[in-house]
DNA sequence: TGTTGGTGTTTCATAAACGGAACGCTCACG
DNA sequence: CGTGAGCGTTCCGTTTATGAAACACCAACA
């Protein structure tokens, strides 16, 4: 690029050997399944080359990972607030909705005011770790590991870590297309 | 690449493509934001080109996006059996687990059953549409639409679609760490 | 009807990613 | 000790992605 620095972003690289690694194949041995160059997969894996989407796809094919989990360690796009780390994992359009799958890092203890999102928004939430007091802010669920929740987003919404770690979740916003 | 042919896996380019439009902005002013030349973002977009992964990044950052969105068309890794439809949407490595999420597809009226995964897999499964009958194969559980289901995947468990249509769901399946 | 400001595409020299081959290295085996 | 097979890295000529600029096109406006 026009300024020549650091090139990859994230740490594709030592992530890759890192999935290589766990699989016990070596360098030569994926470069020869993927059909790529020894260099190539060394310099990609260094970090010292910036890979073409074509290359990237070829080896995370052949380490049986899909390229979005390879890019895991890339900067994805986060929404923080006070409380509450969203990182989007995926959107899907789907007849007519827009879903959109975000990870959920509440801080414990901390607590959140959402605003209410345009009418029709629902949402989906699950929680993995810790308990989560959420939903319409004034009717608030609890929601503790392995139980799930829903609501209707179009008012103000709350996100509250109850107990005494953070809270881990995936939530589901499904807006109905505008158009 | 060896056979010159195709080179971008997936749509990439008319999803970029679509994002971009979806926002309102020019080729132009995307290319100048995010500092690459009009030549590359036209090539990329049309497919004629194989982008880097750094141009790719420079391009779906300024589409606010991040990169596993933009490859959601991409080819990802899918488990399919002869009625479920598994796409690994993410993987984290947690605290001495391995978190998988899959979006689950569940086709209408078909039933399937997984054979024991290791001791101590969990599996954590929210529908968002339609009705499925899951969990341990002796003693199933029904999950409709909104709710969530639980339970340890060290016995056979099984997936069916109770409904007419088909069952969308996310799977979250938790593997502690062998080593 | 210019002319200006925008669009997206194409041309082209440069820079860089590419694969093949050579390198140095470690380990197993005679 | 060889020495042969594997490993990951480096060298190097070829291929190709890159950005600046020129291009054709369209709409607004004097």
């Amino acid at each position: 690029m026009h300024h020549g620095t650091v090139t990859t972003p994230g740490g594709i690289g030592p992530r890759l050997r890192e999935l290589r690694e766990a699989r016990g194949l070596s360098l030569s041995e994926v470069a020869r399944r993927a059909g790529i160059g020894k260099a190539t997969l060394s310099g990609l894996e260094t970090g010292v080359r910036n890979p073409t989407l074509e290359t990237l796809y070829a080896v995370t094919a052949q380490l049986g990972v899909p390229l979005s989990a390879a890019l895991a360690a890339a900067p994805a796009q986060r929404v923080s607030g006070a409380a509450v780390t969203a990182t989007l994992l995926r959107t899907f359009e789907e007849q007519g909705c827009t879903f959109e799958l975000y990870r959920l890092v509440v801080a414990a203890g901390a607590r959140q005011v959402s605003p209410a999102h345009q009418a029709g928004v629902t949402e989906d939430l699950t929680v993995f770790a810790g308990a989560l007091r959420t939903g319409s802010a004034d009717a608030p669920l609890l929601v503790g590991a392995g139980e799930h929740a829903s609501w209707r987003a179009d008012v103000p919404h709350v996100y509250e870590a109850v107990g005494g770690t953070d809270v881990q979740a995936s939530l589901l916003i499904r807006t109905p297309s505008a158009r």
